[in-house]
RNA sequence: GCCCCCAUCGUUCAGUGGCCUAGGACACUGCCCUUUCACGGCAGGAACACGGGUUCGAAUCCCGUUGGGGGUGCCA
């Protein structure tokens, strides 16, 4: 049972997978109704037949579920249609709505037509009297004067000349109602407290509070709660962006929830982060248990500016989630990604790797050398390494003491660090790019001893042997 | 075109008239730790878009300019 009557609602439209904008506008308001102890409402926005795939309500549902998000209350609006038809008709009745037989090409046409440069419907059937028929809408009457506005948590007053507002199309020719008269009769109906959404639903809010005082004028009751107020508190987000500062769109940017779940994002970190993005806890300590973001977050705290989606820092988050995560769940979650790598040998090493991946999908790129071929070193590391001197002999004892010595992470240590002092040079760089490719990586020893003793001295022969293919020659074998 | 909105380091959050010679985090650079990398520690560069007001005092309030965004569907 909730504490308060705060109601807030989640209302996604099931157009394509759930996005990050999507994920952090159900943020905020789940944020809020958990803080405030109100009620969540999940409100599918099906309203539109021809876009609205009902397979991908369960692919909401499973990233919401996956962020940790959860909802008391769940409603589609496709089986509410009878009740927005009937609030179409009350609207009819009380003379604020009328039917429109122009097509779109008729309005654009009288629109061309005119001077002043309208791109609005003109209003040419409010006095018509169209009846029903094929083609015919319902148009919602807007007012000729005065303002429609509210008080945004977010951005203060907002306000709209009800002459700018064209009337709109509430029915489709197909008896179909339009989004926002569900909307209004549902946040009504409902009796949604507050609504958080983004910013680009702000030029609808003027046509729905319209809406809303019609309903109220007309004498509904909502089914929750009894007394209807005349506005629900209104906080509009701020859109996130992409680096071109652009509304992040499905087409051009990455954005499904589930595919950064796919790379290996740990939904704490992308839930950490998302709120992140327009909103900061005063103390400035932004990573920390989602509880206590919950106990001071506020709607009025949010941001009023875009926000750039930085998966550079969304990586941050996640590689202090996964380093926090214990090592048993760490080679769970790990253990899917590993392709050909031994999970056995995976574990071994795990521990390792956990403190080194940014992305759980990472996991196999640390270990990969050891059960396959390993890369071919890059240019300027090679120069960088086996440029140096004494490395043609470090490479020559290394190989010749790993023929008989005993096989195991310690033995091999000291072998290769014995080397070194007695030559009084540094000798883990050129073993390790010679065994793995890289400079970069897990200790080196543990995975060492993991490997065939014949593997690894080939691999250092090979490396050697290109060594004397290029004598002397600080470039490379690439240049 | 019309309507609405926004403007602090490269990014993000803090800052709500004096505590700001503007703080934290990410990213970047250098040093330390370490015979690799990462982690950690230290240091550094880096911002109040511009112009006018108001005020004893402005990043904070007002106006304008510029720049950016959102909307302008029988999509949501």
């Amino acid at each position: 049972m909730p504490d308060s009557d705060i109601r807030l609602r989640f209302s996604p439209a099931p157009t394509g997978y759930l996005h990050v904008g999507g994920a952090r506008s159900a943020l905020f308001n789940w944020m809020y109704a958990r803080h405030t102890g109100g009620t969540m409402v999940l409100r599918v926005e099906d309203t539109d037949a021809d876009r609205s795939r009902p397979e991908l309500i369960d692919a909401i549902h499973d990233s919401l579920g996956w962020l940790g998000i959860d909802w008391d209350e769940e409603y589609r609006q496709s089986d509410r249609f009878d009740q927005y038809r009937a609030a179409a008709a009350s609207f009819l009745d009380q003379g604020l709505a009328y039917r429109c037989d122009c097509s779109q090409d008729d309005v654009k046409a009288r629109n061309d037509a005119r001077a002043d440069g309208v791109t609005g419907y003109d209003g040419h059937c409010r006095d018509r009297n169209v009846q029903p028929g094929e083609g015919v809408v319902v148009r919602f009457r807007t007012p000729d004067e005065g303002v429609t506005g509210w008080d945004d948590l977010i951005r203060g007053r907002v306000e709209f000349e009800n002459a700018v507002l064209e009337d709109f199309v509430i029915v489709r020719s197909s008896g179909v109602p339009l989004f926002h008269v569900a909307n209004a009769y549902d946040d009504l109906d409902m009796n949604i407290t507050h609504v958080v959404r983004g910013e680009d639903l702000v030029n609808t809010t003027p046509r729905v509070l319209l809406m809303r005082a019609a309903l109220i004028a007309g004498g509904h009751v909502p089914a929750v709660g009894g007394e209807p107020v005349a506005q629900p508190i209104y906080a509009h987000l701020p859109l996130i962006v992409n680096e071109q500062r652009k509304k992040l769109s499905k087409r051009r940017d990455d954005v499904a929830v589930g595919d950064y779940r796919a790379k290996g994002f740990l939904p704490e970190a992308m839930r950490n982060y998302l709120l992140t993005l327009g909103w900061g806890p005063k103390d400035g300590e932004e990573i920390r248990p989602i509880e206590e973001f919950v106990e001071v977050f506020e709607l009025s705290d949010i941001n009023k500016a875009p926000a750039f989606f930085d998966v550079k820092k969304l990586e941050h988050f996640n590689s202090e989630y996964i380093r926090a995560l214990p090592l048993d769940e760490f080679i769970a979650l790990a253990t899917p990604h590993l392709g050909d790598i031994d999970t056995e040998l995976f574990a071994r090493l795990a521990e390792p790797v956990q403190g080194r991946v940014k992305r759980i999908e990472e996991a196999p790129n640390f270990l990969q050398w050891i059960v396959g071929d390993a890369p071919e070193p890059e240019a300027k590391d090679w120069k960088k390494v086996m440029g140096k001197d004494k490395v043609s002999e470090v490479l020559d004892l290394v190989i010749a003491r790993l023929a008989d010595c005993d096989w195991n992470p310690e033995t091999l240590e000291a072998l290769v660090f014995g080397v070194g002092e007695e030559l009084e040079t540094k000798t883990q760089l050129p073993v390790r790019l010679a065994l793995t490719g890289s400079r970069a990586g897990i200790p080196l020893f543990e995975p060492m001893a993991e490997m065939d003793r014949a593997v690894v001295i080939g691999r250092l022969t090979a490396a050697r042997a290109k060594l004397d293919a290029a004598p002397n020659d600080a470039d490379g074998p690439t240049s």
